[in-house]
Parts: structure tokens; sequence; C-alpha cells
RNA sequence: GGCCCCGUCGCCAAGUGGUAAGGCAGAGGUCUGCAAAACCUCCAUCACCAGUUCAAAUCUGGUCGGGGCCUCCA
């Protein structure tokens, strides 16, 4: 069983056969930074996040380069606008971005080289484009000449007669061809620029991916990622600049994400329709956004919205109330070295074997595209033999019980960690739910264990109109009692 | 205008040739003083039409509906 992956550039899903044995290269376009990160900047680092903890699960060393862009136009505009240094802009953003991705529960990837670092290399990328014909200096820019290159749109699988034909582009007047675009800008007044051949300037915008790509995967490595929206003109053009650069081919798979829509329309900086990472944690728990993320299929677009954030809260609770269950069993019962189970029921042999087989189902999902949807899907499969044992009760006469219990505990935090989810204490989320949750209403957890103990006399004293009618009221009020042996918990509904 | 994608149960969402995963919601049952939670059972033939095939949600053509790219954008 390996690992299949749908690879832009061929249009179809590719076995992932990676150039050197056990070893991935993998570069993830980053962010421009000259503003907080929306949800769809969330998505794209969410997904790609999980395909490196996905590849590394399989055992490959994977070198995971994500890029900040720290020099352009947005970030110089934004910073004159307001009246400071566009370096400083940067920075700002920067911690910005490092924060959020944080709390999203993000592993750092192995390098997070800035634009700025890799002027050099830019240059000298430059450089060879001119020697070998495929770019050209005027006026104190360098343009690349795409009329020169003939793969050009291979990625994004046009033509230069579609693309002009419905193009936008007004002939710049140092272009040669409107297609053509700028890997170097010549310094204006007020901007941060850099010596050069041809004078002092600044980067274009794709050519720092180029840069920064070769000088820590090399000139060829094995998958690059990022959103749907970069296939063009970004990841074209730096096929374009790396391919001409260095005669060889650039990448080997290339893996894009859907967008994040909101009401059913493209979120996107130009609409101004986007939800910022921050906007979002303010009302969800950053796991509650990750598992939402992560029930989609990455290529798939997905919408926000209330009431989607709120089913996967739902589902995500799924989780850990089962994985809390199986805590309070295996904390009373020691699972034992021997596990002898006399009366084996047909159908528990059933629950026991799907618990067995969640790795291999597991795999089998992720190795088909990174189809964390389906993955998701087994592990609440987990979930359900996790309740079901642990509602069966067995555990005196059926040790084996035990031990499967504890079996399927450590996988679904194994296989959970594939995907970022499960890394809390069950108890301790749970608690930090209710606890926002009732900030949320207006009603603080005394009262309610006030109410608890009111009605619990009433229960003694077998007056269950009155018990049944503070049950109500909380109820009314978005808070479930729950009895059991050990007395009454509550929860937000 | 050119190119491309999508349309699966009330909602979300897997499934790309072999007879529809999973979650939420709903119905019935077990448990319970009654509930809740949990467990058990039930709940879709895949927008429409016409083809290809022994066999199609999955392939082809068309129709309708939704969205995207061609310009900064994850």
């Amino acid at each position: 069983m390996s690992l299949r992956l749908y690879n832009t550039l061929s249009g179809r899903k590719e076995e992932f056969v990676p150039l050197v044995p056990g070893k991935v290269g993998m570069y993830v376009c980053g962010v421009t930074v000259y503003d907080y990160c929306h949800i769809g900047h969330a998505r794209a680092n969410i997904v790609f996040d999980v395909i490196y903890r996905y590849l590394a699960y399989c055992g490959y060393a994977v070198t995971y380069v994500r890029n900040y862009t720290d020099v352009d136009d947005k970030i110089i505009n934004r910073a004159n606008e307001r009246g400071i240094d566009s370096q400083a802009l940067a920075e700002e953003f920067i911690r910005a971005f490092d924060e959020d991705m944080a709390i999203l529960g993000l592993k750092k990837p192995t390098f997070e080289p800035r634009a700025t670092e890799y002027i050099a290399q830019i240059i000298a990328i430059n450089e060879r484009l001119i020697d070998r014909g495929l770019a050209y200096a005027s006026a104190g820019d360098v343009y690349y000449s795409v009329d020169q290159f003939p793969g050009y749109l291979k990625l994004s699988k046009r033509t230069m007669e579609e693309m002009q034909a419905g193009a936008r582009i007004a002939p710049g007047e140092q272009k040669r061809n409107p297609m053509d675009f700028a890997l170097w800008k010549a310094a204006k007044s007020g901007e941060p620029s850099w010596a050069s051949p041809w004078g002092p300037g600044r980067p274009g915008w794709h050519i720092e991916c180029s840069a920064m790509s070769s000088a820590l995967l090399g000139e060829t490595f094995d998958i690059h990622g990022g959103g749907r929206d970069l296939i063009f003109p970004h990841h074209e053009n730096e096929i374009a600049q790396s391919e001409g650069a260095s005669g060889k081919p650039f990448v080997k798979y290339w893996l894009h994400n859907g967008f994040v829509n909101v009401n059913q329309e493209k979120m996107s900086k130009s609409l101004g329709n986007f939800f910022t990472i921050r906007d979002i944690l303010k009302k969800y728990d950053p796991e509650v956004v990750r598992f939402f993320i992560l029930t989609a299929h990455y290529r798939s677009p997905i919408d926000f919205s209330d009431q989607h954030l709120e089913d996967a809260r739902l589902g995500l609770s799924r989780f850990y109330e089962a994985l809390n269950g199986a805590d309070e069993v295996l904390s009373r019962f020691p699972v034992p070295k021997q596990v002898p189970c006399p009366t084996l029921k047909g159908d528990e042999r059933e629950v026991f074997d799907r618990i067995e087989m969640l790795d291999e189902r597991f795999a089998e999902a992720m190795n088909d595209d990174f189809n964390t949807a389906l993955a998701i899907g087994h592990l609440f499969d987990a979930v359900r033999g996790v309740n079901r044992i642990v509602a069966e009760n067995r555990f005196e006469e059926c040790p084996l019980a035990l031990a499967v219990l504890n079996d399927a505990r450590r996988k679904l935090v194994t296989l959970g960690e594939v995907l970022g989810l499960f890394a809390s204490e069950p108890a301790a989320w749970l608690e930090r739910q209710k606890g926002a949750g009732l900030s949320s209403m207006g009603i603080v957890a005394a009262e309610i264990e006030s109410l608890i103990a009111q009605r619990l006399q009433a229960r003694k004293g077998r007056d269950f109109a009155r018990a049944d009618a503070i049950r109500n009221d909380l109820a009314s009020r978005g808070i479930e009692l729950l009895d059991d042996k050990e007395g009454t918990s509550w929860k937000v509904k």
C-alpha cells in the first residue's frame, strides 16, 4: 500500500516516489507579511502541516521549507500608509503569523527563510536567466521573457492565446511581451532597495521562492505546495525561473489546496469578505477550526460558517468524550498482562477487530491523496468501539476488553497526532469547553452546582416535579444535566 | 469572451467502473423515577436527459444549477 497523490502538473494521482529514497524535500509558499492571516491561510498551512506530519509518520526524513515573503509592493504600500519602515511592518506580521500558527497547533517547518535573506541568490538567478537569453534588463528592471521558455503555462494548462484573449494586462512600457513578468524592479524613492548589476532595486514577486527553494532543497525537489490561486501566475513563473536557470526539472509533485468560501462565495482579499484567524479564535477553539478543515478533502472547497464550525465542535467533542470515558475506566482498572476473555461475544469480536485494523484503515485513507475526511471517518468508528466497550462494562470477566480499550485509546491519540488532533488531556479539554460556553451564556458554575444540589435534595425526597423543573430550567439556559451512579455532572449543550 | 471545477440522505462529507464510509439532525429500542449521555436498530441510488458497458454516483454527449481562473490573493 503506497502513497498516491494528486499532482497538479499531470492532472492525476500518481504514486509517490521520492527523488532520494527515504527523504522528502517539500516547499510550501508561505505568506506575504503585510496583514493578519485569514482562514484561507489557516487552511493552507494546516493542510500542509498534516502532509508534513503524515510523511514523517510514514518514516520519511522530511525537509520542510515554508517562506516569508518580506519584500513586496503590498508591504511597501502598507508601511507607507502607516508611516513606518517596511521591514518593521514585515517583522510585525511575521510575529503575528508565528503566533497564529502556533495556536493552531502547527509544527515548525525545518526552515522558515525570508526573501530578504536571499537577495544574493535572487540576483544570481537573474544573471543566469539573462545569460541564457530568458530574461532581459530594461531601464533598471529585469523581465522574464516568457516566449523563450517552451514549458510556460504547463502547470496551469493554458495557452498564450487563451491568456491573452481574456487578459486585462496593459503592456508595460519596458516589457517586450505583455505576459512578461518582473524579476527585478528598479528602486523608486522611499522603497527598500539593494545594489544590483542593474542598479538599486528589489526582487519581483515570484523570484524569491525560486531562490529560497533551490538554496535549501536543491534545484530539483519532491513536493511544492500552496493554494490553488497560486497556480497562476506564481507557481507557473517559479517553474519558468527555476527550470530556466538550472536547465533541470524543478518539482516532481505539485500540490494545491482548495479555497475557503464564505457563504458559497470565494473569500478573498479583493472581495474584502475575509475573516482573520484572530477573529475566529475569539469564538472557536483552535482545534475545532483544525478539525473543521480536515473533515473535508484538502482539494475540495469548504464553506466557512458558524453552523459548520458548530458541527465540527460537536464532532470533536465526541472524540474527547470517548477518550475521557476510556480514561475513567483505565484509571479504575489496571490493564492486565494476561488478557483472556472466556466469553467473547460475536459482535464484540467485531468491535475489537475494527480497532485492531484502525492503523491500516487510517493509512489506507491517508495514502489516497491525504484523504483526511475518510481517515477521520475511520477514527469515528473507533470512537463508537470505545464507547461500546465502556458501556458494556465487562472488564471483570473479560480483561481483553480492557486491553483493547487501552489499545484504542493509544491508537486514537497516535493517529490523531498525525492530524494534529486530540493532543489535549480529554478532561481538561472538556472543562475548557464548559468554561468557554458558560462565559458566553451569562451563567456561572457555582449557580449550576447549587441548582444541582437542590435538585438532588428534591430527588431524595422523590419530589420529581421539582427536580425536573430545575433540570428543565437549566436546559432552557443551555445546560444539560447528566445523572449517573457517581452523581450528577453537567455540560454545555 | 476563453479555459476549468463542482452538483451524493434535512445539513456537513467520503466514495472516479462492480452495486452508496462517517458525523450532525430524525424514528424506534436498551438504560433511567423521568431524562440526558452512551449503546443497538432504522433512515439516500447519487441534479436531469441520452448513450457506452455484463455492470456507472463513478466513462461519453447534452440540459439545468452553482463556483473558480484569465489581475493582488492560501
